[in-house]
DNA sequence: ATTTCATGTAACACATAAAGTTACATGAAA
DNA sequence: TTTCATGTAACTTTATGTGTTACATGAAAT
């Protein structure tokens, strides 16, 4: 099953747009995802709709975050998105007849409902600061490696 | 995401196949299915070679249980047909450079793992006599329900 | 005003994987 | 030797995420 990175590349996407502090365009957040400017505007359009994120056009314009990062949520970026299926397994028919297929569908949903659940539940509680504060420590830490160091990634 | 539905499909087949008794043509299977025979010998190729089915050719030839149901488990079913993955969402790359989305891939990895195991340990305790013994219950409740009985599915 | 820059969006092409289909070889029983 | 069934390759279909091109819209700089 292929999988859907769009969660993983649009947390990536804001958590650049935070450390830059400016509004940043299409351009340069594909840059930082090896893509097109395209693939990011389609992305972002429900992340604006939801109110996580304003666009500005022309000279000066591009992304910048409408929330603080410790108020969104990976959860919130996740219904952002669409809420993409979370699980790559499914039933073969939802309702069916056949009892058999009812009590396959009765235990796998279980399992499936539950997997959700946790998911769900794990998305609503970590934060883009979480993760902006996971990014600093990774960064402080290299910085001890190595003598330089470079904020802009 | 398209999900896959092939371990759903699988164990509905496996439990008509413990149901019956005696061995059973892949149209038959195809059958209970609605789809098309050749789609079930693909998929029944991995359940022969890790030895959970056997397979006959000629007359009276067809698809037999290899073990008894209260020794096959869910986990097993979905090894032998290699694994497919549980999840839809998944990294944007595995070991990236870059620390911000080093950051993002701790923060889903730990959530992927988490929800990847709940799924596994329950595959792994739910036996296919379980899935049998719930759908004994369902046709003895419908038999209450209406006064005729059929036993075939 | 005009140019430049940036988003907004439609309309494609492309890649991958499950699912379905056709065709034919293989082998076992009638 | 005919019939039935699996074994398997090769192809088509379908769905969806991803990538690309083209162009309209609008805002700032000149």
């Amino acid at each position: 099953m292929k999988q859907d990175s769009r969660l993983s590349a649009t947390l990536h996407v804001l958590l650049h747009m935070a450390d830059r502090g400016a509004p940043m365009t299409s351009e340069e957040l594909a840059a930082c995802l090896g893509t097109n400017p395209v693939v990011i505007r389609r992305t972002m359009a429900g992340l604006r709709e939801t109110g996580l994120v304003r666009s500005e056009k022309g000279h000066g314009g591009g992304w910048t975050l409408a929330r603080a990062l410790d108020t969104i949520t990976l959860g919130d970026v996740h219904r952002a998105l669409g809420e993409p299926a979370l699980l790559a397994l499914g039933h073969r028919s939802e309702n069916p007849q056949c009892l058999v297929e009812q009590a396959v569908n009765a235990a796998l949903g279980e399992a499936f409902v539950e997997a959700e659940a946790l998911l769900a539940n794990r998305f609503d509680r970590v934060r883009l600061s979480d993760l902006a504060a996971d990014f600093s420590r990774r960064f402080d830490e290299r910085r001890q490696i190595h003598a330089k160091h470079d904020h802009t990634l």
